[in-house]
Formats: C-alpha cells, structure tokens, sequence
DNA sequence: ATTGTCAATCGCAAATATACGATTAATATT
DNA sequence: AATATTAATCGTATATTTGCGATTGACAAT
C-alpha cells in the first residue's frame, strides 16, 4: 500500500463518521451496543455468556469500540462496566443523520 | 480464525445494518457517495480526478459500494453512470435510525 | 501472603482490506 | 477493421481485522 488514509487529508468530519461507522461493521459489535443498551451498562462476562465467541475475542471488540469513543469502560473491581458514550453517541447519531438528511436527499435520476 | 460470523447466526438486520456500516467505514467511500449525491449520479472518471487515488483503486471502493447495495451501475457506453441505490439508501437509513432511536434511548446509568 | 475472579494483553494463524500498475473487456468512433 | 476511451479485473504487496488459547495484571476476599 503506497497511499494512505492519512496522506490525502480528508475532512475531520468524513473521519470520524468512517471511524464510527467502521466500528459499527461488524455484527458482534452491533450486539454488544445494543447488549449495553439494554442493561444500561454490562459487564465483559454477560457479553461472554451470550456470544459464542472466546472472552480474548469479545474483549478485542470492546477495545475497538472503546478506541472508536463508542463506548466506555469504568473500573468496577474486579469488574469493568461497560457503558455507552453519550457525547459520541449523540455525536454519531448527528453524523449519520446529515449524511442520510441533509446533503443525500436531492436526487433527481435514477 | 476457527469461528466465522456466519456460523454464529446474527439476525438479518443485524448482519445487514453491520454490512451497510462496513461499507461507509471508509473516507474514500464517503467522499465518492457525496459526489453521487451532489452531481446527482457520476462515472468513475469523475472520481478519479477529484481523489487522489489510482482508477483500479477507486474501481474497488465502487465495487464494494455496490456489493453493499448502497450504488448501482448502469452502463451508459463506453462510460458507466454510478448512482445512489435509493431503496437500499432508504433502508440504511431506517435501520440506522432504529439503532440510534429506538432501543438505545433508555439510558440509565453513566 | 495466598487464592480466586475478572478482563486485558500477548502471540499466533488466517482472512480481509487497501493500494498500485498492468492488462483486459466493452463499446464508440473513425 | 483499427483506434480510442472508459472502467473492470488480475496480480502483487502490505496492513488490518478477526479469532483463539495462554498468560498476565489488578484487585477482593480469605
């Protein structure tokens, strides 16, 4: 790979929607968020008594989730809850909003 | 990899909201779907003198917006005319919408 | 101090994604 | 038929993602 993501210098905002709509592709995560959704808040071990996936692999996800501001992970000893982002959350729910609202809704072919 | 997010069985909209977000988890995808949106439909030409990649590159990105069902391709000779899939750009919006709206608005904690 | 519990991290393997140049395919024009 | 134009596809290199088991780290409870 020659060319990178960084070197063509998209705007901040195209970056961010990318960011949080890539963390949002892939099925586990979907379940996850709406897992924390559900209860509020959890905990890694509820996630692995319902996914059929290694708690190596789940813990991977939540990384990714967390590294994409999605989610947040508060020391609960010996537990760590789990919780939504609000702040990004909202954030990612305005982003995907003007993408399908705003700049995509003057069609006029096809 | 020993499991596969085939084997686990997510739910139809679950997999499709994950492949519609994996689909515009990229900047460059983004960029060439607010180009179609803007110039209403255009051809890869088009794209390749606005972003600062290769034509193959870019064929890529297209190609996968269009396994994703979000463009379609209508061969208009010798070029081809990339649009918006409308209906599938309906749904995306509705599932999107369902994950932002409906069931993560009852948060209680954090 | 030792033990138990929970979750992150490490190390590895396999699959996917990203990017490019070169080639091929399709079709219009000459 | 030959040429030009446009975009897909092929082949390749590299990076990232996904998954697992094993280990480590942090902390509570004993």
């Amino acid at each position: 790979m020659r060319n990178t993501t960084q070197q063509i210098g998209f705007t901040e905002e195209t970056e961010v929607l990318a960011k949080f709509s890539k963390a949002l592709g892939h099925p586990t995560r979907l379940i996850i968020l709406k897992h924390l959704s559900n209860q509020s808040c959890c905990y890694t071990g509820d996630l692995v008594d319902v996914l059929p996936l290694a708690q190596s692999t789940i813990s991977q996800h939540l990384k990714e989730l967390k590294e994409a501001g999605l989610i947040d992970g508060e020391v609960n000893p010996p537990k760590i809850r789990y919780c939504i982002n609000q702040k990004n959350w909202e954030k990612a729910k305005a982003l995907f909003s003007t993408l399908f609202q705003e700049d995509f809704k003057n069609f006029s072919c096809c």
